[in-house]
DNA sequence: TTAAAATTGTTGACCAATCAACTATATATC
DNA sequence: GATATATAGTTGATTGGTCAACAATTTTAA
């Protein structure tokens, strides 16, 4: 076999492990929490973040476009999970933050997200874990 | 750490890895070839395959729904790149067969494709991307 | 054999995100 | 200080896909 094509299998099953890890996540966030997986890293982000998080901020965290960030946000503003705020510096930022109901929220849905992924990882060693992780930073 | 943070780490690595690898994958085909990476990895698959390959077969190596190949084929079957096949024993199946042209166009963009992937993984050694898959494979 | 269940594929309604164009504000340059 | 450029965020139009319901056909089981 040729070098690329091995690359490219590489590649392959990288998207395809993907792509599968997603399915998984966002079946068991949406039916036990109502949550679409982009809507529960917000809330994961969020909550690591000691201090409100500009939409930019937001957006490339989540890879996610401004754009999306925006219509992301207008369920999660309306539930009550995040609020907006001002910041007097800067007038064009619009900071996001977690309420107490968002809070409580995060908490509920990352037990169902913790024991998701530990279930999805179950097969994997430590240090395959840390293997995993060097190699994907080399990754461009 | 404890464990499931770090493994949180990983997937969360994984994930950001991934829709990098995405972008710039459908950057490139995009803009050099007008196709999306959905579209690039149908003519990918097809050109692979000895036989006329059935939608629900594409479906599962895409990753999509039925219903997804039915509408990425739409525009496929239009510029002339696939045929639809009826199979005498099952005339439930809609088999999918590349033409020419779509031999072709698959040629011309899959050099992109190999360069672009070479590109992404241009750090990562050969017994690297023999661990990767070997770690791929173990999650679940 | 015939009725029930399963499989293949399409369609209408919808959803999540993108892009391009825009407003508002801030920063750099002359 | 005025003007040009850059940055943050929103909006309308569009895209690429999902889901649920369905038709057509095949397979299974009574």
């Amino acid at each position: 076999m040729i070098m690329s094509e091995f690359t490219s299998k590489c590649l392959i099953a990288l998207l395809s492990c993907n792509s599968k890890l997603i399915k998984k996540l966002e079946q068991n966030l949406s039916s036990l929490h109502g949550l679409g997986l982009n809507e529960f890293f917000t809330l994961y982000h969020l909550s690591q973040s000691p201090l409100p998080v500009s939409r930019i901020t937001l957006a490339e965290t989540l890879a996610l476009t401004p754009s999306g960030v925006t219509r992301l946000l207008i369920p999660m503003d309306k539930l009550g999970y995040v609020t907006k705020q001002k910041n007097q510096r800067d007038a064009r930022l619009s900071l996001i933050k977690l309420t107490k109901a968002g809070k409580q929220r995060f908490q509920e849905s990352n037990i169902t997200y913790q024991s998701t992924v530990e279930e999805l990882f179950k097969n994997v060693s430590k240090k395959d874990k840390e293997n995993l992780l060097s190699i994907i930073t080399k990754i461009v």
